[in-house]
Formats: C-alpha cells, structure tokens, sequence
DNA sequence: TTAGTATATCAAGATTTTTTGATGCATGAA
DNA sequence: TTCATGCATCAAAAAATCTTGATATACTAA
C-alpha cells in the first residue's frame, strides 16, 4: 500500500479481511499456493457461491489473483505483496484458528 | 498483536478499522495528542453519542486508552503499541483524508 | 441541595454485509 | 452437437453494523 490515496483502497483492503471464514481461506491459500474453487469447497464443506464471494472480495483487496486453466479457476496469493499485505499475511498466520486440510480434488 | 491467540481478537481490530468515520478519529486523534470527546465532536460536526460509540470502539480494538479527568474524557492512542496497530497507524497516516481542524473546546 | 455539563448507554430504524439457492456462461468430453 | 462440470453472478432472506434521539450517570459549581 503506502502509494494509495484515497481511504477507498484501504477501506477495502481492511473491509476483505473482516470476517472470519475470509481469514480462513486467506491463511489456506497462503499455506497450500495455488488452490482452484473446488479444493477450498471441498475443503472448507461451503457452498460453491459463497466460496467464489469470499474470493472476489479477496481477489478486489489485491491479496489474490486468479488464474483459469481449462475448467478451472485458481487462486493465489498475488505477487508481489506490498508491505502492509505482508504484515498483515504475517499477523494472520500467527492466529490460532483451525483450517481444513487441503486435499486435490481436482483431477487434471 | 502477535501474541494473540484467537482470530477474536484480530477481527475486533480489524473490524475497528473498517469504518471511515473511526480511521478519521484515530487519525486525528494521533495528530492531536489527547483530546476529549467534545472536542472530536465539535471539529467532526457529529452528534455525541455516535462519536461516543466509535470511541469505545476503538478503545476495546486497543488503539486507544481513556483518562478522565473531572467532566472530561481525555481519549489518546495507547501506549505502548504493538506493532501491527503501529503499522497500521502509520498506514492510515499515509491516506489522503479530509480531516477536520482541531480547536481545544474544553475550558478546563 | 439543585442545576448544568460531559460522557455513556440503550432502543429503534436505516444501512450494509453475508448466506443461500437459482441461474447463466464457459470449457471440454462424448 | 449435446451434456456435465467448474465457476460467476443475481436476488432475496438473514445477520451484523451504524446512526439517531432519549435517557442515565457522574462530576462540578452555585
């Protein structure tokens, strides 16, 4: 951050990372790189639209970004981080908070 | 933070920092040292009791602490900051907001 | 005591956000 | 083509948050 202007970006940023179920799949991404929609629905037991909300918010805050490959969509920690993101990544994996493991469930 | 156990405690300061009207406060209340509540409420043009509310807000996030002193309520940011809140601080420094001046209306 | 001021809190309405289920759009396989 | 799958998006209900006005508390001065 740092170089933005307005309290809109920053607004968003800190809006995307309060909730709870956000900070999850943040924390899960971050564990397990690129992950597709269908991995954290599994691995979450979410409903697919609530999956792929949490992950446009995330993805509008610049902690994610997509990539499609055929069928699917996969997401990852977007690159590079600026420092506030970094901190914060940081803070969020200092957390106690159970994540689900992640299987594949994606057969490519 | 770092210290902190539970995502509880990340969402309550996540969650104080997710609202225009409190970055504004805290922000004014880093530049203008400790201040009282009517003197937040008289530069934000904002009725008591909604000032009263992000106040205490900010207070259970840990970014600030209060001191009363006779009728007064002297709010201030908390010291000493850990330093995820001081940089968060200081990314709210870098916003472009419109704040409003500070003129003292305490006649102490 | 009484009155006045600064602040906190409550309840109700307004607004925003989250969740769900339905639908639509691609892609790739048959 | 046709069908199934992965994902995005929409609308409506549910839940959470913000704002306001009213009231309560606590302190001070007269």
């Amino acid at each position: 951050m740092s170089k933005e202007v307005g309290t809109e970006d920053f607004l968003r940023t800190i809006g995307a990372l309060n909730d709870e179920t956000r900070l999850r799949i943040l924390r899960f991404i971050d564990l397990y790189g690129p992950v597709c929609v269908c991995d954290i629905e599994a691995a979450f037991g979410m409903i697919q639209s609530r999956i792929s909300r949490h992950l446009k918010i995330l993805k509008e805050a610049k902690f994610l970004t997509v990539e499609r490959r055929g069928h699917w969509a996969y997401y990852a920690i977007r690159l590079p981080l600026d420092k506030f993101r970094l901190d914060v990544l940081k803070e969020i994996s200092y957390l106690e908070m159970n994540l689900p493991e992640f299987k594949g469930c994606c057969k490519i």
